[in-house]
DNA sequence: TTTCATATACGACAAATGCCGTATTGATAC
DNA sequence: GTATCAATACGGCATTTGTCGTATATGAAA
């Protein structure tokens, strides 16, 4: 028995692109796709007899939290795989409230989304490796979740600087992180001066103070 | 470059079976296993020059979530993957809490493994789909977490201490929190030189971590 | 009443930090 | 093919911090 699939999704060509990477696959069959969420729900409505959704989040009329809210409410044992460019923590922790099964990035490849699909229909829950940091992350910050969860400005900190200021918000000093990373002193100096740049801050305390706030930590 | 793996896990033939796994790639290389949690920080005092730790939860002498406190404060940058049979809330969470970057059961095979190794090193997390699941449900039902879990032993700073070290939290320095108090600068020295020996620190951002770790700030 | 904790304050010295240069290499972008 | 960025690395210098020791005043506890 072929895995039933349903796609929601505005844009016309990233549409194409999934149901191409669903043709790869014998057991997986497309059946329809609607182009924003009202339209996607009246398609559903006719015929909900899918097994997997593959939903967008950006979408004109109702957007994919919403339309998936809908669907878990009406249809719980339709699996919704949310499909997006976006995983910023909010839209990451908003799909998962809303009855989301798993999270994948649009970059992920054919296999990766063909396992994915088998997971949650096996009961488990499917993420690409950057939203599941994420998720771990907002396990490690409870706190985090009542208060009002804005989205700040993104800042753009290298893997390096970022694996420093890790380091750096531990109470490592330079030596320490050196030894850590082997690189010179020196490197991790200038790395944080970098980084003290980036953030517009002037000292260790308040470049972590502000890399938490920012979610980068 | 190979990327070089140590084990920590008390029952020798799990151990052997993971090392089996991981000698199956070229990219990967065992190092040393470590009997438990003890054994294992002794090695790895040794010799950290070390990318992934693969750890057990249960293990006697110093178990998985405590040896993974240890490590991820010393060594920040060093991966840990949970490797356990457990897949229950409690673990999941508190193994997350101590920092673990994933979370696998046993059964995991030799190619999850190794992708599992290849997307921590990346930045992202990997987990199991059954225990992605979970994360997912604790992060459904977010009341849970705020409950009890693990009250830390109460630590006596005085008003004046406590006020100090949030000012020190923001990034202050010694001048400007003494400005702030009306105080001496020497008054704020000697107030924080107090507050280190008291939580056992050396420096202001120990102090503010374990602050906070402690639900002082 | 005497001890203890707290808050106040200064001096000295070594170590760490913040800030300014400059410079090379490799990868990515245009 | 060149410009930009990330990562690497060094030197210098003023400032800040961490750690001593010492000291006085006050209020609470023993």
């Amino acid at each position: 028995m072929q895995i039933k699939i349903a796609i929601a999704e505005d844009n016309g060509f990233l549409a194409k692109a999934v149901e191409e990477k669903i043709s790869f696959f014998d057991d997986l069959k497309f059946k329809y796709r609607g182009a924003n969420g009202n339209e996607f729900i009246g398609k559903l409505e006719q015929d909900h007899n899918v097994d997997v959704i593959l939903m967008d989040i950006q979408m004109p009329e109702k957007d994919g939290i919403a339309t998936t809210e809908y669907v878990k409410n009406k249809y719980p044992h339709i699996k919704i795989l949310m499909l997006t460019v976006f995983d910023d923590d909010d839209n990451i922790f908003n799909a998962i409230q809303a009855g989301a099964d798993g999270y994948l990035l649009k970059e992920t490849n054919p296999v990766e989304l063909h396992k994915a699909i088998i997971d949650v229909l096996e009961g488990g829950a499917a993420m690409t490796p950057s939203v599941a940091l994420k998720t771990l992350n907002i396990l490690r910050h409870p706190e985090k979740m009542t208060s009002d969860r804005v989205q700040l400005e993104e800042i753009a900190l290298s893997k390096r600087e970022i694996e420093i200021l890790d380091q750096l918000s531990k109470g490592l000093n330079y030596q320490q992180i050196a030894e850590n990373l082997i690189i010179s002193p020196s490197t991790v100096r200038k790395h944080i001066e970098n980084i003290y740049k980036k953030l517009q801050v002037h000292n260790k305390m308040e470049a972590v103070q502000k890399a938490m706030k920012h979610n980068i930590l």
